[in-house]
DNA sequence: GCGTACGAACACTAAAAATGTTCGAATCGA
DNA sequence: TCGATTCGAACATTTTTAGTGTTCGTACGC
């Protein structure tokens, strides 16, 4: 009698959801709502605490992540999979054969990495999760910037990395971001990220930023760059019309995936 | 009656084998030499197609790589693994805890990356392979160098490489190498290698060679440094005695793992 | 044109990952 | 200290996945 149940990324997407929610989630009545046994659903909280999302405390765990903050990469990486592809495609579509691209780190921009495996491109990753996808591809031309990784986004920052973007040029910067202010800035996580961004901007005859609806109006600390400036924007439907329709007066070329 | 087939790994070594030696196989003739389906030997053969080794011709394959040529990655990745674990973990034994390394390309660095993240340590891979392997460890900070990504080997190549390396200083940095010439040298596949494998010498404190004993008096394009300019050599027990004991005597720390 | 090799599609097996269960030890609160 | 509860190791079970074998229609080379 064993349920069919909820595949485990769902199932500890709710635990995130509830401990977000609740502050704290509790084992067994965690076990009973969503149909598993005690003893996987402590198994769940084990990975969250591995990935520190989570505190455990006798007969439940505690949430860790401050209000706003950003979740841990493994975690994002399996969530809205589907819109993330759709935009990717629409990305990959932009690329041209043979193009040099430099590629932002960041989920969609992972998704956007697994399409172009298959075409013929340069590209450098900004991320050793792309790297890694990339690599695989017979018909890429695989270059890496130097720099530290961060641990968990695997993203390269620091000077080593402004340096190797400086000495390149791309035909096209792909760029992810972690949201976009109200008042039309792109945003990233902190000042390192922010300045390889720039970098990339600086680097690329065109600019692409790939973000799904749900970035906007979500702020974050370190701004990278008016939104109106990128000559391409691709979201997805749930993205707020009449700031799209503010950046097509702008001149934006704006799809929505 | 499924026979109890060997390995996979090993039915494709034995193809390879057989492409070297005979310059070409029979699908039929493997089949039933390597008690396997035809079905199970044509996938077989798709990925020495993949991976550049073989071509496809009616009835079997023929042999793509020339003599001496060094098998890809992939290949040479599942051999004497054994004998790579063993100098891996003597490597790895040198390195103190929170030190700086560099990790150059190869099968046996890779291993010594697999047994260096669980440590506490500052790393910098000379190939993707490496990297993945250490972006998992918790205890690892991880550096990457700039450069192209050589196919296969993922390996990095080329002046943003050397740049990178300039930049940083490290307490140890662990080579590979292709072979050494029974002169005395240390060799490299190409002239890029080789540069990259000098700069890594010239910005470490210590330097470690490790090679497995079938190293020894196989030549290779490129020379890198005198054999008996390392300060620690590490390789196995099937290393020619008379070399290491030459070794020894210009004070160089030999151990054979 | 004939025989052979090919490869897609499906069946089967084995190995691995995920989940559930049991039970003794550890922890908490009274 | 005692009782109740939670914990997690060890094992059982299930599901998933990767690998292999089989069949059969198609295409290819001689």
């Amino acid at each position: 009698m064993y349920a069919l149940g909820m595949e485990a990324s769902e199932r500890v997407g709710q635990l995130v959801e509830a401990l977000r929610r609740d502050g704290r989630v509790e084992v067994a009545r965690a076990a009973v709502e969503l149909g598993a046994a005690e003893m996987t659903i402590r198994r769940d909280l084990d990975q969250l605490v591995e990935r520190g999302v989570a505190r455990r405390v006798r007969g439940g765990a505690v949430n860790l992540l401050m209000r706003g903050e950003e979740l841990p990469f493994a975690m994002r990486e399996v969530e809205a999979v589907e819109a993330k592809r759709r935009i990717a495609q629409v990305v990959a579509e932009l690329i041209g054969d043979g193009e040099a691209v430099a590629l932002d780190s960041g989920t969609t921009t992972l998704e956007t990495a697994r399409t172009l495996v298959t075409r013929r491109v340069t590209a450098m990753p900004l991320s050793l999760h792309a790297a890694t996808v990339l690599s695989a591809g017979a018909g890429v031309r695989l270059m890496m910037p130097g720099g530290e990784c961060r641990p968990g986004e695997l993203a390269m920052v620091g000077p080593l990395t402004l340096a190797s973007i400086a000495a390149l040029r791309f035909d096209t910067a792909v760029l992810g971001c972690c949201g976009v202010s109200p008042e039309g800035h792109v945003m990233a996580h902190d000042l390192g990220d922010a300045a390889v961004k720039q970098a990339l901007l600086t680097s690329a005859r065109r600019s692409v930023l790939a973000l799904d609806g749900a970035k906007f109006g979500r702020g974050a600390l370190a701004v990278v760059r008016e939104l109106s400036t990128f000559d391409v924007i691709v979201t997805d439907a749930s993205a707020p019309a009449s700031v799209l329709a503010g950046l097509r007066a702008d001149g934006v070329d704006v799809r929505v995936a």
